[in-house]
RNA sequence: GGGCGCUUAGCUCAGUUGGUUCAGAGCGUCUGCCUUACAAGCAGAGGGUCGGGGGUUCGAAUCCCUCAGCGCCCACCA
């Protein structure tokens, strides 16, 4: 690579030599730099057709992984596409403050250095939590760059940097004040890790192995004396060995019997008859609860007894409310065991589960333990940590009033998904929405701008909504009582809330179109173009920006949705650290460059499906810019001459140009619908195959003659456009090459250039159909080549049997391509030679003695007989006289001239016989 | 328990309203080539009856039914 001057734009193409190979490493730094550097990537609004993507903003703190390596390529492939098509593209990048992984991390780290969250006060954590931030926030925006990315990085945002934090809280503000958003006490998600709330969302269930514990429940009067209960005639009593009546409770979480208020059976159960009206001691606790009767209980569950835990199940809470039951909170928010209960205060939940069970074997307690598949709700942030159902008062958003506005966008296509399948999901979801909780306890977010009154111990909290603690305080004091309220005795909520309630205004908030409504970015940008992301957010981010758009806007965020697959490796698995089957993207990127693991990805990624990611895939893709760079040091290192541009060269570039045009009108399809990898491959074979393998070959000058200018002129025009078609995929070999085929001025870059061509026209499709009949006889030449094992130096003679109606006009071309000496045209071919068909029209080469007769007269006897009974079965169908009325008339027509087809390849083939057997 | 999707060549996937071009592509495999841009290359070849069964139709990979397998989403049965 030494050769190769740092500066292109004063290249000088007969001068400079090119290596061999392609080196990633010494152009994409370099290009990057210069896009960069004459802000190529920067947006402004302009009369053009804006063209706009949000970045889904990755966590601040986070790393780049293969997911973000695929979902980025796409976006970055689809805004240099829109750029190129003239449009004024603006990608615009961001992260996320992801409140609670973030203050998950920072937790720990304080741990490591030994200091306790609770020890801290929030300022001082906050302190830490911007320390670390701005240590390792954007690291994986740099990496982006690597990629490629053609972020409009002057616009660079933050879920949590000043407009967005304005626009989260007015819009909190406003819709309180819409009656939107209320405080209720709920049984909610507590992650005890975390030790917040979560949504329902943020929970994802596990199916796990664990265990039925059949417990007795002794039958007794309130002062735990034994009782004997009167059962009807059929009914199964248990009695242990002393006499005493006991009932049966299956449950999977023994620990919980101390929270346990009540019993449940189904009034209807014949089985449970004897229980009605008694009460039951609690193992172990030795507490009396009441059984009760609710039709909830399933009679067919276990032994139809239920426990009733109000404070720690939603079924429980349910029936607690409506039997009026005690709630007793034995958890603390750690998941430890709080002193309320009776027992095993302080242990961990977990450990209790273990114990308790010893404890209630011991105590004769269990009736038998059973195996059950259980389904477990995790933490979506802590998976390893299981959530608990836990009452609390938090804030809310009413989803009835979203679902409803975020509906109709998607049913009636305003919002087009790709793969559309997930229109269903979304409905399903919208259908059956519930109310989202938005407040969570963690400090590192935005704080919930609600400040509470003081009030008496007993009575019922009070408090305003306001952005500023100046505008609270006005409100405060138009209650009635607190007129002469301070600023100091306001309490300002401690919780922060869900991060997806800023990143819900996206697409809104990087257009500061919530502060400054109306403004004239928000105008141009928004609607943005298409937002792509992965299925498993539809619901946290895709669902809810729709719900903000229409609600501020009144109008979608985005026109197109794209779901990206999951990125696997090749066996399908996910990519886990645990696993260890996770590349390193930037060590991929060293080591194949960014656009050999551009094209590998995408390579891999049909549309909406998961992808199997294999290493190798990106050493095609490797391949592939050493294909395009070896093809540009073959034409680079033609010698102009003044000499007559031949007739065939002509031919060829007209060809080609067909060629360009035909396929770039087939790639633009295939960009519309979202097939990326469809248009990749549709790329690589228009280079590989058509330019590289026909074109460049037709045209190549014999070993060291000379082309002639307008050869070359048209060549370097053709190779211009590929490299345009390519760029999207691969942004840094095209603007490599782009700027040595011409001089070009400081600053002009293949990114901000345009390819216009005609349209794809029928004499295009002509004159293709033409070169693909010379393209067979010129494979049907090679591969009697091979078969004879004849080198492709040593020229050979076509025969062009009989009729004469295979004037391709394309002699020259074919003449060329399959090294033949000459091209004959002749009644009746050589003995001795071997034929193939193109279509129908018979070919031969003459081979003297190496034709191997016999072989060939088996070969040509199989065909024949293949033949004979393809066209048996056409001529069934057309004595069918339902086909041949019913059908319409091309496809008869079709049929008819399959058999003429048939009849005359056999023909021609009998000829063969013949003369072989001669 | 509901909903959605998938099953086509060894692998990963296309296949639009049933009928030119319907049985395809890339990778892999096999064979032959260090041909003068590229061995990270070139040329050539083999390979599937479209998950099973049934039906509709003149005609089905394509439409319908059914069975089997796989995947995803949703749902409070302890």
């Amino acid at each position: 690579m030494k050769n190769i001057s740092y500066l292109c734009t004063n290249f000088n193409l007969s001068t400079m030599e090119l290596a061999t190979k392609y080196s990633p490493s010494d152009v994409e730094g370099k290009w990057y730099q210069y896009w960069l550097d004459h802000k190529l990537f920067s947006s402004k609004p302009d009369e053009r057709e804006p063209y706009t993507i949000v970045i889904p903003p990755p966590n601040v703190t986070g790393v780049l992984h293969m997911g973000h390596m695929l979902n980025n390529t796409i976006q970055d492939i689809l805004v240099r596409k829109a750029r190129l098509d003239g449009k004024n593209a603006c990608w615009v990048p961001g992260t996320d403050h992801a409140s609670i992984a973030t203050e998950a991390k920072v937790v720990n780290r304080l741990a490591e250095q030994g200091i306790k969250k609770r020890d801290l006060t929030r300022e001082e954590f906050l302190k830490h939590a911007w320390a670390w931030t701005e240590e390792h926030g954007g690291i994986i925006l740099k990496q982006l760059r690597r990629l490629g990315a053609s972020c409009d990085w002057d616009r660079t945002a933050f879920t949590m940097d000043d407009l967005r934090s304005e626009s989260v809280l007015k819009v909190f503000v406003d819709l309180y004040n819409k009656g939107l958003i209320y405080r209720g006490l709920r049984m909610v998600n507590w992650d005890p890790k975390a030790q917040t709330v979560l949504s329902t969302e943020e929970v994802i269930y596990r199916d796990e192995k664990s265990h039925l514990f059949h417990l007795k429940y002794y039958v007794a009067d309130a002062d735990v004396n034994p009782v004997k209960p009167t059962g009807a005639e059929g009914e199964v009593l248990h009695q242990d060995a002393d006499g005493r009546y006991y009932a049966v409770v299956a449950t999977t979480r023994p620990e919980t019997i101390m929270g346990d208020t009540a019993m449940c059976i189904n009034p209807k159960d014949p089985k449970n008859q004897w229980l009605r009206g008694h009460k039951v001691i609690v193992p172990l606790v030795n507490r009396v609860i009441p059984v009760i009767e609710d039709r909830y209980v399933d009679i067919e569950f276990g032994t139809g007894c239920l426990k009733v835990t109000p404070a720690h199940d939603v079924n429980d809470y349910a029936l607690g409310k409506t039997h009026n039951l005690e709630t007793i909170d034995i958890f603390n928010p750690d998941g430890t065991i709080s002193d309320q209960s009776p027992l095993y205060v302080g242990m961990d939940r977990m450990d209790v589960r273990r114990q308790i069970v010893v404890d209630l074997k011991e105590a004769g307690l269990v009736e038998k333990i059973e195996d059950y598949d259980n389904k477990v709700g995790y933490s979506e942030r802590n998976q390893d940590t299981a959530v608990e159902p836990r009452l609390c008062k938090q804030w809310f958003l009413n989803m009835k009033h979203f679902a409803d506005i975020a509906l109709p966008p998607v049913l009636e296509g305003k919002i087009k998904f790709y793969p559309t399948k997930y229109v269903t999901t979304y409905r399903n979801w919208l259908e059956n929405i519930q109310d989202w909780c938005i407040s969570r306890q963690l400090w590192w977010g935005h704080r919930i701008p609600a400040y509470f009154l003081p009030t008496a111990e007993d009575e019922e909290e009070k408090y305003v909504v306001a952005l500023s603690a100046e505008e609270a305080l006005e409100k405060a004091r138009q209650i009635k009582g607190y007129e002469d309220i301070t600023i100091e005795q306001l309490q300002r909520d401690e919780d922060a809330l869900d991060t997806w309630f800023s990143s819900w205004l996206w697409p809104i908030s990087l257009f500061d179109g919530i502060n400054n409504p109306g403004n004239e970015e928000i105008k141009y940008y928004y609607p943005t173009s298409v937002l792509v992301t992965g299925p498993d957010i539809i619901f946290f981010w895709v669902a809810r920006m729709i719900m903000a758009g229409e609600e501020y806007l009144g109008d979608v965020p985005f026109r197109n949705v794209y779901f990206t697959g999951i990125v696997r490796d090749e066996l399908g698995r996910k990519m886990s650290k645990s696993l260890g089957n996770s590349p390193d993207p930037i060590g991929l990127i060293e080591k194949y460059g960014a656009d050999g693991v551009r094209m590998g990805m995408l390579l891999a990624a049909p549309a909406g499906n998961d992808i199997l990611f294999k290493e190798d895939l990106c050493q095609q893709g490797a391949a592939f810019c050493n294909k395009i760079w070896n093809a540009f040091r073959l034409v680079k290192g033609w010698e102009v001459a003044d000499i007559e541009q031949p007739e065939s060269n002509k031919k060829a570039i007209a060809w080609m140009e067909a060629v360009l045009r035909n396929e770039v009108a087939e790639i633009n399809r295939q960009y519309s619908q979202y097939r990326l990898n469809e248009a990749l491959m549709s790329i690589f074979k228009l280079f590989t195959d058509e330019f590289s393998g026909w074109y460049l070959e037709m045209i190549k000058p014999a070993y060291q003659a000379p082309i002639d200018s307008k050869t070359l002129h048209a060549t370097l025009g053709i190779f211009e456009s590929l490299m345009k078609v390519i760029h999207p995929f691969m942004p840094f070999i095209t603007e490599e090459l782009y700027q040595h085929i011409a001089e070009r001025p400081e600053g002009d870059s293949i990114m901000t250039s345009t390819l216009t061509l005609a349209a794809s026209s029928d004499a295009d499709r002509q004159l293709i159909a033409r070169f693909d009949l010379a393209k067979q006889i010129v494979s049907g030449v090679r591969a009697i080549r091979q078969s004879k094992n004849i080198a492709q130096r040593e020229p050979l003679t076509l025969e062009v049997v009989a009729d004469g109606e295979c004037n391709t006009s394309l002699n020259d071309i074919i003449q060329k391509m399959a090294g033949l000496s000459e091209i004959r045209y002749v009644e009746k071919k050589s003995s001795g030679s071997q034929a193939f068909l193109v279509g129908t029209q018979e070919y031969a080469v003459p081979l003297g003695n190496l034709v191997d007769a016999e072989a060939e007269i088996q070969k040509a006897e199989a065909e024949i007989k293949r033949l004979q009974g393809f066209m048996m079965g056409i001529q069934k169908k057309l004595q069918n006289e339902r086909f041949v009325q019913n059908a319409p008339e091309q496809v008869v027509a079709l049929e008819r001239k399959k058999v003429a087809d048939a009849e005359s390849k056999i023909a021609a083939l009998q000829e063969t016989l013949k003369a072989l057997q001669k």
